[in-house]
This record gives C-alpha cells, sequence and structure tokens, in this order.
DNA sequence: GATCATAGTCGTCTTCCTGACGATAAACAC
DNA sequence: GTGTTTATCGTCAGGAAGACGACTATGATC
C-alpha cells in the first residue's frame, strides 16, 4: 500500500495534557508544574507531554500522569473495574487552534484525572517544580490579570483548566464519578464534602445521605466504621457497581 | 526563539471527521460518503479530511460540513446566536490509535453536527457517493457483521457513529439541542418526534406538550399555525434563548 | 354534509422526589 | 456531666412526571 502523499497533509505535533484534579482541605485543587522551557518559561503549566510514536492518546495521558503522580489510572474501557484505587482518567477535548503553541503547530488532547488526596507531588519530567493550586485560585488570576500576567496558565490552558473542572462539575451530578475524589472507603460525609468542594456549595447532610444511600448500587456498605472525621462513627462504604446516578443528584443554585 | 527539537516528537497528520446526524422519516439518520480511495476504498465511511496548516479544528470541521452539505455551522462561542439556520457544530472526541489509519500515524478530532432534515446530499470531494443512512442500521451491521464485513464502516468509524450518537441521545434530555434537528418553526409534536427518533421510543404527546411549553425561555410562539403534519392546526415556535432545560427531558427506560 | 381519522391542547389524579427541618445517637474534649 | 461535633432517622409540604380522560379543529371519505 503507498504511504499517503506527504503533501497532500502539514506535519503536526501531537501532545497531551492533563487536567488532575483533587480534593484538599475543602477545596477542589488541580496538578500544575513550573515550566524550565521556552515558551512560558517559569509560568505554571498543566502536566503535560509529547506523545509517542506508537503510543495510544489514553496510554499516554497515563504515562504523563503516572510520570507526575504515581497514580495508576483505571481503564473505563476494562471488563472489570479494577481493585486497587488508581485515579479515574479520561479523554477531555484537543485544542489545536494554529497559534496556541508560538513555535509550531501543536494540538493537545487534553484529559481529565480525577484522584484522592495525594501526598506532595514529586517533581518529575521537565519541571523544575510542582504544587496543588485551587482552582478557584488559577481562574480568578486568569480572569483578573489576564493572559498575559505571569501568574496566568502557560499556552490556552486556563481554558482546559476551566473546561474540565466544568465537566467534573456536571458529571458528578449524574454519575457515581465523586467517589473517585475518595479513597477506597470512605463515609457518607466524606463524600458530600467531596460535592460541596467540587460545587462550592454546602449541602443539607440529612437530604444527601438519603440520597445516596436511597440509590441502588451506588454505595456498598463494608460493615467498619471510622470516627476520623470527629462525632458520631460514620458507616463506612465502598463504591458500588452503578455508574449511573439516576435520578441525578442537583446541584442547588448558586 | 528556536524550534523545537524535531527529534523530540514524532510527526502526526491531523484529520477531522464528522458525524452529520439528521432525522429523516421518523429514523435518526447519518452522513456517510464512499471511499474511492484506499485503505478501505468502497467502504461507507464518515465524511473528513486534513486539517489545513493554518486551520483551527472547529474551523476544519465546518468546512468539511459545507463541503459535503452545503451546510453553514453555528459558531456555538458567537455572543449572539446566528440567525439564519445553519446546523449545530461541536467536538465530539479524538481517535489517535496507533494502528487506526493502516498508512500512517493519523489523529483524528471527531465533530458532531446536528442539521434539519435536508435534501439529498451533494457528492464532493473525494466521494464517488453519499447518502443518509438510519445509524440502527450501520451500528447493527457493525456488531453482526464485524469490522472486517464489506457492510462495516471504514477505520474506527463505527466507533466514532457511536460516541457521537450517544452523545446526541444524552444531550437533549438536558438541553434544547433537538431544536437543531428542526426547521427554523416547528411544531411541538414535530420536536416530539425528533426526540423519538432520536432515542427510538414513543412518547406522550400530552405530556411532552405540558414539558416543552412549560419551559420557560424553551419554546417563543411565532403566531403563526400549520397543519404540514394534519389533524388540528399546531402553533408554530421558534427555539427560546434557553439552552439548558433544568429539570431535563426524561428518556424513559427501554 | 355527516362521519371518521388524525393531531393538538387542556385537565386531573397519583406517585415519586426534593428541600426544609425537627429529633435522636454516639463519639470526643473539658 | 456538659458541650460540641458528626451521623442518622423521620416528617411534612411542594413540585414534577406518568397515566390517561376529554375536547378541539382540521382534512379525507362516503
Amino acid at each position: 500500500m503507498p504511504p499517503y502523499d506527504p503533501s497532500a497533509f502539514p506535519p503536526f505535533a501531537v501532545t497531551v495534557d492533563l487536567v488532575v484534579l483533587t480534593v484538599r482541605s475543602h477545596s477542589l485543587c488541580t496538578l500544575v508544574v513550573r515550566r524550565g522551557e521556552t515558551p512560558f518559561r517559569g509560568r505554571w503549566a498543566l502536566p503535560g507531554g509529547f506523545v509517542r510514536a506508537d503510543e495510544d492518546l489514553g496510554a499516554a495521558a497515563a504515562r504523563e500522569l503516572a510520570e507526575e503522580t504515581g497514580l495508576r489510572a483505571h481503564d473505563p474501557g476494562a471488563p472489570h473495574p479494577v481493585p486497587d484505587h488508581g485515579a479515574h482518567l479520561e479523554q477531555l477535548a484537543t485544542y489545536g487552534a494554529p497559534e496556541r503553541d508560538p513555535r509550531m503547530r501543536v494540538v493537545s488532547v487534553a484529559h481529565l484525572a480525577l484522584a484522592p488526596d495525594l501526598p506532595a507531588p514529586r517533581p518529575g519530567g521537565d519541571a523544575n517544580s510542582a504544587r496543588w493550586a485551587p482552582v478557584e485560585e488559577l481562574l480568578d488570576q486568569a480572569r483578573a490579570a489576564g493572559d498575559d500576567s505571569p501568574d496566568a496558565l502557560a499556552f490556552d490552558h486556563a481554558q482546559i483548566l476551566s473546561d474540565g473542572v466544568e465537566r467534573a462539575r456536571s458529571k458528578i451530578e449524574y454519575s457515581s464519578l465523586a467517589t473517585a475524589f475518595c479513597p477506597p472507603e470512605f463515609t457518607v460525609g466524606e463524600l458530600r464534602r467531596v460535592y460541596e468542594a467540587v460545587w462550592g456549595v454546602s449541602l443539607d447532610p440529612r437530604n444527601f445521605h438519603r440520597k445516596v444511600t436511597g440509590t441502588p448500587g451506588f454505595l456498598v456498605p463494608t460493615g467498619g466504621t471510622t470516627t476520623r472525621q470527629g462525632g458520631r462513627p460514620a458507616q463506612l462504604f465502598r463504591a458500588g457497581g452503578a455508574t449511573l446516578l439516576n435520578p441525578p443528584m442537583l446541584r442547588p443554585e448558586v
């Protein structure tokens, strides 16, 4: 089979960028790394890198995630849920404006990862340093200072982050995805605090408890209890097999 | 600024593929073109093509859509809705498995377009011919005959089509997107038949009427009436400004 | 022109879900 | 013990949806 005519199409570089979200001290945080190279040297950016020649897009995202955080990604397409507790990873969207990278044509396939609270990030790859930053802070900076401010994220990463956060906010409404922010065993209160942090609202503990325990297949009790949040001991649960929440959890109007 | 080191990343070709959906004679249909070139010569495929060197991804999708159907795409990011009746166009997902194209590494950014019923497609580009095919027929063939059957879609297009249909099915639940399948003025019954065709169910006309007319901003009456569906004359409506449907339209369990 | 078929529109009733909130339970700190 | 914190159960009113009856206005058929 003859190869394609190389003049028929221009060459592109393809990268993956990661929006890694977690909940730390009651606020939604994302992983950012400081760029050590031009362009945008010294600015914060989402972790990411080039897709290798024989690598699938999802595999590239999983590799970058492991390099930056040590997390193993769950493959949503796997026939059985992976028993150990890795991160949820899904494709978010693809960004390919011609001038988004000043040096050449780069198309970036952004991915969204949701992880339970992690120890401080281990710097790796081309990053001088890495940190968990509250998303509100990052997005407010981009809105207030403009994209050219030294506090703003590099490239179009503010847009990618914004899209990723919106995806997470809407997806926990109608799926069990919020459990991806929790450790393997968790209490109803811990799950409620995840919703509160992601949505930036406060929820009625009694109605929330009724909703999540009344949805078949959403939570399965492990039998244990814990007092790690203080107060009366709470039942421990694992995520059940149900992935869709029907009817959905309603996000309160602001 | 020095260019990137070319050895740091492998070259990719980037294409856009289109899932163009419409409702014809009470069933959900998609546009497919017959391939005139290897690979998969003679097989049906989704329309698409290479992204040009200075072209944004959305612009490439809009260009391909216009070439294949003559439709102009609405830009969802535009500050005001475009008054004329083009198609809804949005990015769907990106497919980049290393062997998805046998000749070289191709990453395809799939887009989803929703259009009102159109005249027979005009063949264009590299397609020998084009047709509207019922999606159930196409997907059943892929499932029954396997991907190597001559009836199956080329490349991974059965997967892309399946993802696009699922996106459309879920998105009309909580948005006013179903109006994109309708002409500029339409009746409640015509809108209901769109939902019925996309979901493959039948809906109660009375409850549907109550739901869509009771949601503020969803439909605005034009004052006219029509009897083009037979029976009692029905009020004509245009799509209102509301894009989100809250609470959502509930898809009946199968 | 009467009858019929077709489609549209308005109501009613029951059931389910949610939001608001009272009350009780079981731990810890002092 | 008292107070504080968190968890859990229960009650009640309001809203939305499913099921379905009733009526209306057109064109088609006899």
